[in-house]
This record gives structure tokens, sequence and C-alpha cells, in this order.
DNA sequence: TCAGCTATATGTAAAGTGCAGACATAGGGA
DNA sequence: TCCCTATGTCTGCACTTTACATATAGCTGA
């Protein structure tokens, strides 16, 4: 039977490595570089993912880039139409909404918490962090 | 069958909406939150948990913070041991470990670039973004 | 005795992502 | 013509992380 009681157990068992950064881009981010690779332009996936390797190094693969797209418009926020103008195969062109447009300002309010909360961590890790904390030191 | 055509297809389904930002910490941030309270300070679980709270506004539940610690000592990233001195219930007490102390150091240069990252989003999202792209302008 | 705080832990489900692979169109070369 | 490649979109599957709910236990004070 397993219990809370302070045993002195054993630690370990198979599973991945994960203490260590992860390799693609944090949790839902993705979404927030959709929506602001929108802002301005009207866009298709492969070339939203083009431009977010290539100048930004936001690396993912295209089933991610495509299924994220579907689900911004199934929920509203872009719409899109087919283009089958170009030579190649047709693309899928998106726009930004107006709900949009407000989930891409709440993904930025949220981001520059995000970043505020960075710097926190930094300034943790850098030792310059201060706020009075009458703990005791290390050993 | 479905295919890749281009139908004018449906785009509906059941599912929680999330083109919004996530509440909770972006993803394994909080392995780097965990690893760096315990540079200078060796702490159990319930008061990294408060510190993170209180001190840094990063909200977590319990479940979370205890399944990550034993993970990163599975790991080998940090060691604990048990203390009952104090009042209370006994506390299992964490430090880091010199693998951690690297791990650290990684998820430090990850989070420079995450950093580096978020920059990029918000000058693209402030319209500050430079960079030659002869794009054809929106409509 | 019993409520409430401290403290640790597990089960489960939801969500995001990477990887692999399928499918389709168009153009170029043998 | 046929095949190969580049472009473009999409789905299935497995893995990881996280939130929520819940269980367990020690200690303190009413």
């Amino acid at each position: 039977m397993p219990s809370a009681e302070h045993t002195e157990d054993d630690v370990s068992s198979g599973r991945a490595d994960s203490g260590l950064p992860p390799r693609g881009t944090p949790k839902n981010y993705l979404m927030a570089w959709l929506l602001v690779m929108l802002k301005d332009l009207n866009l298709h996936g492969y070339e939203i993912m083009k431009e977010l390797r290539e100048n930004f190094a936001v690396v993912t693969d295209p089933g991610t880039v495509y299924r994220a797209l579907r689900q911004l418009e199934r929920d509203g926020y872009i719409t899109s139409w087919w283009d089958s103008k170009e030579h190649g195969p047709a693309r899928r062109v998106y726009t930004l909404t107006d709900a949009g447009t407000d989930a891409l300002k709440l993904w930025s309010t949220a981001l520059e918490q995000y970043r505020t909360n960075l710097d926190a961590f930094f300034s943790l890790y850098t030792g310059t962090w201060v706020k009075d904390r009458p703990d005791s030191p290390k050993e």
C-alpha cells in the first residue's frame, strides 16, 4: 500500500529525462506566434512556417502548425479561403478576425507577464534578487 | 475518405477553447523554477511552493510541485532527506547536486533564448519589426 | 476528540507537441 | 509518357506536462 509515509523509498523508474529544457517552443506560444504573424499580412500555413523558422528561430513541424491553424479557425480567431491562383498546389490563406485581434492582445499581455517572470528568474539566478527574506542561509 | 483536397470543409468540433493564453506556467518552466529556488537554499516542497506563489507569482498546485521534485530527484538533479526536527509533519528537504547546477545553467541559457524570442514577438506586435521582407502588404 | 494547518503523494484527464506518414498539385528531366 | 522533387495540407499516434481531485499523516489548540 503506497502512502505518504516518510520512508527512504526508491527514486527510480523508466522515463524520459526532463529536468532539462525542452527543444521546441514552450507550450502554447505557437498560438501567439501564429496570431501575430497574421497581424498585418494574409498568409498561408506553409509560408507562416517558413517565416517562423527563418526569421524568428521558431522551429515547429508542419503538422503542428496546420493543426493549430485549424484550431484557431474553429475558435473564430482567424478565417481562411482557398487560393489556387498561384502555381503549385492550392493554399489555404488565413486572415485575422476581430476576435483574433482581441486574442492577440490578450496574448501580448500574458507574454509580458511571462517576460517579467523570466526577469525575476534571472535576477534570482544571477544573485541580484533582493526582497526581505530573513531565511537561514544555505548550511 | 478524408484527404488534403481543398474542399470548403467544416471547421467545428467539441473542444476546449485554446487560442487564448494558458493559465499556469508555460511548459516545463516549473523545472527551471524549482532548480533556481534551490540554488542557494535547501528547501522542502511546501516552502518552495509558498515562495513561488508569494514572491514570484508562480502559481501551481501541490501535486504538480511534489511530482516535479521527485522527477528531478530521479534524474539526479537534486537529492533529499527527511527533516523531522521542526514542528509539524516531517519535510523532505532538497538540495541541488552538481548535475542540477549544470542543468540550471542549461535552463538559464534556454530561457535567455526564450526572452530573445519574446522580444521578437513584441517588436512584431508593436510594429517595430524591420528585416527586408518585400512581401505584399495586407489586402 | 476534533477541526485545521502543515506536508507529501497518487490517479486521472485534458491539452500541446513531435514524429511519421498520407495525400495532392505542379514542374522538370529522361 | 513516367518518375522525381518541391510545394502544400492534413491525420494518427505516442509522449510529456499540467490541473484538479483526492488520500494520507503528523502536529496543535480548542
